[in-house]
DNA sequence: GTGCGTACGG
DNA sequence: CCGTACGCAC
């Protein structure tokens, strides 16, 4: 049994200790984090190093952006890719070794898009279409077990939102972002394992604004995911999503998934 | 009795919690505080409103300096002088009332005065030495029983610093501030309450600089004050400064001084 | 709302 | 090193 988790941590040195607390609670071999805000020579290497996640892969960058996948089963580290070629850290691919050899993990973190659902009125917007359609290139010529997860910054079906009619112009939620994000997700057949174990419509959020926190309106959306290859999702046991960090002080606006993988 | 407390307190709105617990722990009748960087509309008033101090003072402004008087005696406000006349809030002067009627308390935050002791180089040292001319030709007219406290930015003897070769080129303890400093403490006869109940040369440091906080060196100097008209000096009964704050989480670089009176 | 960079003052 | 303000991104 090996189990992966996913967090957009939103800072991990702001939030080193409750990294700490859900790895001690949750114990997942490997975690991918996402929106680390920091360079490498920054991370707090000594955190994770502490609680046996010895192995790690940080792509960050200053102030920004930035993924680390950590593990405490081994593996080698097999590319970085820059989908923007704009050089912003938002994709880090490992391969297990030992115990789950050969299983591919790919942390990424899709950008955000901007405010406005237009790419002749707003840049960001099209960078992340472009963004996607470079992923679905590139997830084509994939041919190996393959777990893609992080932020993806879209929820995909219509109860992935707290309210379907509302946000259709929201970006997150646009049509034309999740006929995207299809393209990307059938160029190589990925599984949907959030909805693989929670099917739709039951209620499954990932990420609720901060703007909106003091409310108690549940305006969530699940913006965070985890796909597999058809094989390795016919693997899958459980997958949840741990949505007491919520409650933590100061908690990331992300929760984390966790799924457990029969290998 | 009457006690009266002094304390740079660099951000009020950060320690309001520590100057509640201060205030639990020492019970002033009156506090002091300089460097509460907030306009008014922000500061904590039911922080200290629950814990007795009714009567208020708050002379800010917006992320830099600001003084507050905060009293558990009554008292009026007497003026706000701004001897730089530049619009920063670094005094205020109350009268108390009641018990303790008449004594006057000016509560200041003397420039810093840059890095290099010279008025040619660096306007903010002119600044400081020329605020210190004005306030001498206001102590001069002073007729009645004043305790003057706060922030001086001076450490006026040798052994007031940690090192005095070391530092009589450094500002806060170059021979031309100090000069200018006795001008004014002479120009009332102010009598230096910290000398009067801790005798030169023992050690009595109220600030250390944040940069040589992980140093454990005891690189300290004496830059906070209460000084008194004679008649008021002689009827001060104690006097300490509250090094304890210091080893609190996050604390200011600056400890309290309390004085007791009796009247 | 909450994060980080930068700039400024100490 | 440690505060605040501001701008930017999400």
């Amino acid at each position: 049994m090996v189990s992966i988790a996913t967090w957009n941590i939103n800072s991990v040195r702001l939030r080193a200790d409750q990294v700490a607390r859900f790895l001690t609670q949750e114990e997942p071999d490997v975690l991918c984090l996402q929106e680390i805000k920091t360079e490498e020579k920054h991370f707090p290497h000594q955190v994770f190093e502490d609680l046996g996640y010895t192995h790690r892969a940080v792509h960050g960058q200053k102030g920004y952006h930035g993924v680390a996948t950590v593990s405490r089963l081994p593996f080698r580290e097999l590319d970085r890719h820059d989908w923007q070629a704009n050089g912003e850290a938002r994709h880090v691919g490992v391969e297990l070794l030992g115990a789950a050899q050969g299983m591919v993990i790919e942390n990424v973190y899709i950008p955000a898009g901007g405010d406005i659902p237009d790419r002749e009125q707003n840049a960001k917007f099209g960078q992340k279409l472009d963004f996607l359609e470079r992923m679905a290139f590139w997830a084509d010529r994939l041919d190996r077990p393959t777990l893609i997860t992080g932020d993806f910054n879209i929820a995909p079906l219509d109860c992935d939102v707290y309210d379907h009619k509302a946000l259709i112009k929201v970006v997150s939620h646009t049509p034309i972002e999740i006929a995207a994000l299809d393209r990307f997700r059938n160029a190589h057949g990925f599984e949907d394992l959030g909805r693989k174990h929670i099917p739709a419509p039951e209620r499954n959020y990932s990420w609720w604004s901060y703007r909106t926190y003091w409310q108690d309106k549940d305006r969530g959306r699940r913006l965070d995911h985890m796909w597999a290859s058809p094989d390795l999702a016919a693997q899958s046991r459980s997958h949840r999503f741990v949505e007491e960090t919520r409650r933590w002080d100061q908690p990331s606006d992300h929760i984390p998934l966790v799924t457990e993988f029969d290998l």
